[in-house]
DNA sequence: ATGGCTTCATAGTGAAGA
């Protein structure tokens, strides 16, 4: 099974990106972030056109999170149960298999913003989250929007980026401790390009120049780890009009 | 150049993203 992650930065804005690129690749489940729209806008219709199952959890404006998928996603969960949260940035749902977590990690602003402070507290949240996840499913997928860019190798130009956010040793140190859980970073289990990026700034000119991050990933528990057989990003939808400032990775996993 | 660009909410600009 192929399974994907994109934030999209508004669904209303990249609703035809998004049911373009399900049409040219037809993943088994595609992790969606920043939906930006309150579940009654959901375009549900659109991707049932398409042969696509949607879960969703949304909110007016900011955030929000969804998964498609072909296969009736099972045992739906929303939020984290033990970490009280206004903002929609979780959901899962149990897909031919494989739980599947569909997370948006808190951005941070900067070091000492507020913010940040949250970042941390959220993400202490989710590796309990995760330790629990894993324990009752087994095989489990968290996909999305980390905002960490795990290694220097992932950041364009570490020396301007250092003890920014995004970058910073807690934030690091935090990804690490999922990876502790029994994670894998299935991007990094394979020989990849150098300056391999998900993110890119809408500003200078960012794609062009390719002065981007990776902060989109997809982990894996070891049982899946053994059976991926690849995972790559692809940035053809980072080249359209309007584009997601993040563009999709996709991993495949043998059945 | 604490800017640059895009989105949303709003009807001027401001917040937020990363």
């Amino acid at each position: 099974m192929k399974i994907a992650t994109w934030n999209v930065n508004s669904l209303n804005v990249r609703l035809g990106h998004v049911i373009e690129w399900l049409k040219a690749n037809p993943v088994d489940a595609l992790c969606l972030q920043e939906l930006k729209l309150e579940d009654a806008k959901f375009p549900t219709a659109a991707f049932d056109e398409i042969g696509y199952n949607a879960i969703f959890n949304g909110q007016k404006t900011y955030n929000g999170v969804a998964i498609l998928s072909k296969a009736r996603p099972e045992d739906v969960v929303k939020d984290m149960a033990d970490f009280a949260d206004e903002q929609k940035r979780l959901i899962a749902a149990t897909i031919d298999g494989v739980r599947v977590v569909c997370a948006y990690v808190v951005n941070g602003q900067s070091l000492d913003s507020e913010k940040y402070q949250y970042k941390m507290q959220w993400l202490t949240g989710l590796r309990s989250y995760m330790q629990r996840t894993i324990a009752e499913y087994g095989d489990v997928a968290l996909l999305g929007d980390y905002n960490i860019a795990p290694e220097d190798r992932d950041v364009h130009d570490p020396k301007a980026w250092e003890g920014q956010v995004l970058v910073s040793p807690p934030e690091r140190e935090h990804f690490q401790a999922l990876v502790a859980l029994g994670l894998t970073d299935s991007f990094r289990m394979f020989e990849q390009p150098e300056k391999s990026f998900t993110w890119w700034d809408y500003r200078m000119n960012g794609f062009k120049r390719n002065l981007g991050l990776r902060i989109d990933h997809i982990l894996v528990t070891k049982t899946l780890a053994e059976r991926v057989t690849s995972s790559v990003i692809d940035v053809e939808p980072r080249k359209l009009e309007r584009p997601s400032d993040h563009t999709p990775i996709i991993t495949e996993v043998r059945s």
